[in-house]
DNA sequence: GTCTCTGCAAACCTTTTGCACCCAA
DNA sequence: TTGGGTGCAAAAGGTTTGCAGAGAC
């Protein structure tokens, strides 16, 4: 059983009515390696579920976060990211000059020490880890 | 001298005018503990400065990210929040129920290798951590 | 057949922008 | 004096919502 279909039959088994336009949403994010934004995903499903409206994506993704299928985060231009949690997550190197991103293999969430979410009561689901700063090219160009 | 000086300070070497306008609203940021949107800005540079234009909150805090004296960053909630970065950064747990937020002590920033960062070619400047997940109340009650 | 889901269009909310006037240096 | 900064108003851009009809089960 592939990804999509294991989505598929989670979403199945909480009573979520399986569309075609709700099929190709979940298709596309898991076609896709790395993160997608809303109007982004609105293109690749038209190709699949032509006629699909924007308004349908946004209910969807919100719906899927809602069911812990998908991370929703924002890499500060203006815009929110959203990728299937089972793609396994990375975090990114984001140029504050040029905007381009690239993955980081790291991930810090591994290092915190477990005990103060414990201590604090707080039962952790989700982390974002973002650096921002000059890439390689925008460094050289530095005013 | 205090931190508000020091920053207005800085901002004239940068041949930045100093407005009414614009030192309420560092007077404001230095005031407040932690984070805070455009919106709660403006109410409070509004006792300061009275008439001072939602436009103008904007457009300064713009200039005090490129000036890399304040922080922007997004907690999921579709707004933005700033914070002097002479303030010293923390991170923060938010709770994917209510909404609510606490402070973090620990910073996973200083803990991975720069070496992978050198190898990247990529030089950091600011970096965001947020865990999300349940708080002790949405814990308890979650269904 | 029922009830969820979708398309459509309009609303919403935060943020940005153009322009004329104002004021800090 | 003068050019950067502000107020005002309007626009932009991403996201959300109400409603009536469509379609999954």
């Amino acid at each position: 059983m592939d990804k999509t279909e294991a989505i598929c039959e989670t979403l199945k088994n909480k009573g979520i009515r399986l569309t075609k336009q709700r099929k190709s949403i979940i298709e596309c994010l898991a076609d896709i390696e790395g993160h997608i934004n809303a109007q982004e995903l609105f293109q690749k499903v038209l190709k699949k579920a032509p006629g699909t409206n924007f308004s349908t994506i946004y209910r969807n993704l919100e719906m899927l976060v809602d069911m812990d299928v998908v991370r929703k985060f924002n890499l500060n231009d203006n815009t929110y990211y959203y990728e299937l949690k089972s793609m396994g997550h990375h975090h990114h190197l984001t140029c504050i000059k040029c905007g381009k991103s690239v993955e980081l293999e790291f991930c810090p969430f591994k290092d915190i020490d477990k005990e103060i979410l414990n201590n604090m009561d707080f039962q952790p689901s989700d982390h974002i880890f973002e650096i921002y700063g000059y890439c390689k090219d925008c460094k050289a160009n530095k005013k």
